[in-house]
DNA sequence: GCAATAGTATACCGGTCGGTATAAAATGGT
DNA sequence: ACCATTTTATACCGACCGGTATACTATTGC
């Protein structure tokens, strides 16, 4: 082991800390001292762990996508579960980690995607940010092809249309929590909005 | 009329490419170079005419809401149209705004709420956005309970849930448009979003 | 013990932030 | 003409921004 002082906190620690602040206050709201501070380090440890503030911001988002956003796909893949019943749960998931069930309120990712267009992230940041942004709805796509191949939803229905639909709305919900309205209120949002798929069990299997 | 050096500018249009500038990069994230430079005035004349920034923001804010987020309410509220027509012009007409037509990309109202969650918004202007925050539902309520009453809408229908579900959705469309989704993408969202509303023409007038 | 190395804490850098003091320029009243 | 008044333009203020140089502390190899 080679020479010098240990560190006194945890990297992963550290991080979790620092996606919490972008989470609340976006990338430019958050200050080195709002990061530092909830990270509990200074500066320069800051620094000599990841590199620069845009650094840290990409860390923070790849921390997002993998240990919060990505969780709530596992609803929709589960495939012992009728399609509605796989969208409730991944909608009821998404909507209440936005009601700031283990984090800020809100989504990570739409607020970066909004700071992105009034041009206040630098270019690098920008990258890991536009490639989430499809990562939803080609779920949901995915989940709907796969869905009208096995006849568990119509095959009258645009599979396209669909996933954007459902994307976008997870946007509103996402700036409805934000904007302090209820997990219970959302819920029945959620009702509403997945009361359009066009669901179907499926009759046949698929040897046709 | 008392003596003193003439305005060189008009007021109503500087606040009019200030509210641009905001609508772009929120509150936090417009300087006071950004502002003045679209204004096409100097700090000093701008703290003579409107106060300071937070001031300016919510005359913005203001005239965001009267010259463009209220517009769309003349398609709701045009009584000659059934319920879904209306529905379809209003929300045509908002996220076409939202596109970008007539401004930046997406809804001023909703970054606005979002940073006000983030605390980056002093308390006064806080209040003019908590104010705005639910027009868009209530209008939406409004015109739902009407249209119950004219056997518009079927009455097994729940009019708050449909309003925060058609709010909430356009909160999504306007995130969208931000990240730079299209016009025709968004309508097609549109079509499925409204699919949920069980319109119903009115065969009985309200002499029941 | 001592040099080498790695992490921490403080103080500082130039730049930009929101806001303002000051003075020049332009108008009206008399 | 001259003063009072209002707007304009410039330069400046303290505070904070992201980022770093420097000095100090702790740890390892020898």
């Amino acid at each position: 082991m080679v020479a010098g002082r240990k560190r006194c906190f945890d990297e992963q620690q550290a991080l979790e800390a620092a996606m919490r602040v972008f989470w609340q206050k976006g990338y430019a709201g958050a200050s080195l001292m709002d990061l530092t501070q909830s990270m509990g380090i200074n500066k320069p440890s800051m620094y000599a762990a990841f590199g620069n503030k845009e650094q840290l911001f990409i860390r923070a988002t790849e921390n997002y996508i993998a240990n919060y956003a990505a969780v709530h796909a596992n609803h929709l893949q589960d495939d012992s579960q009728p399609l509605i019943q796989r969208l409730k749960r991944f909608m009821h998931s998404a909507v209440t980690s936005q009601c700031g069930e283990h984090g800020p309120k809100g989504c990570y990712l739409s607020m970066g995607l909004s700071e992105m267009a009034g041009e206040e992230i630098p270019e690098a940041a920008c990258q890991v940010l536009e490639q989430a942004k499809l990562l939803t709805e080609d779920l949901f796509h995915d989940t709907f092809v796969v869905a009208q191949k096995r006849n568990q939803l119509a095959t009258t229905a645009n599979a396209r249309h669909l996933a954007q639909y459902l994307a976008t709305f997870l946007h509103g919900t996402a700036a409805m929590a934000r904007a302090g309205k209820t997990l219970d209120e959302l819920s029945q949002t959620i009702k509403v909005a997945l009361s359009v798929i066009p669901a179907q069990d499926s009759l046949a299997e698929e040897d046709a």
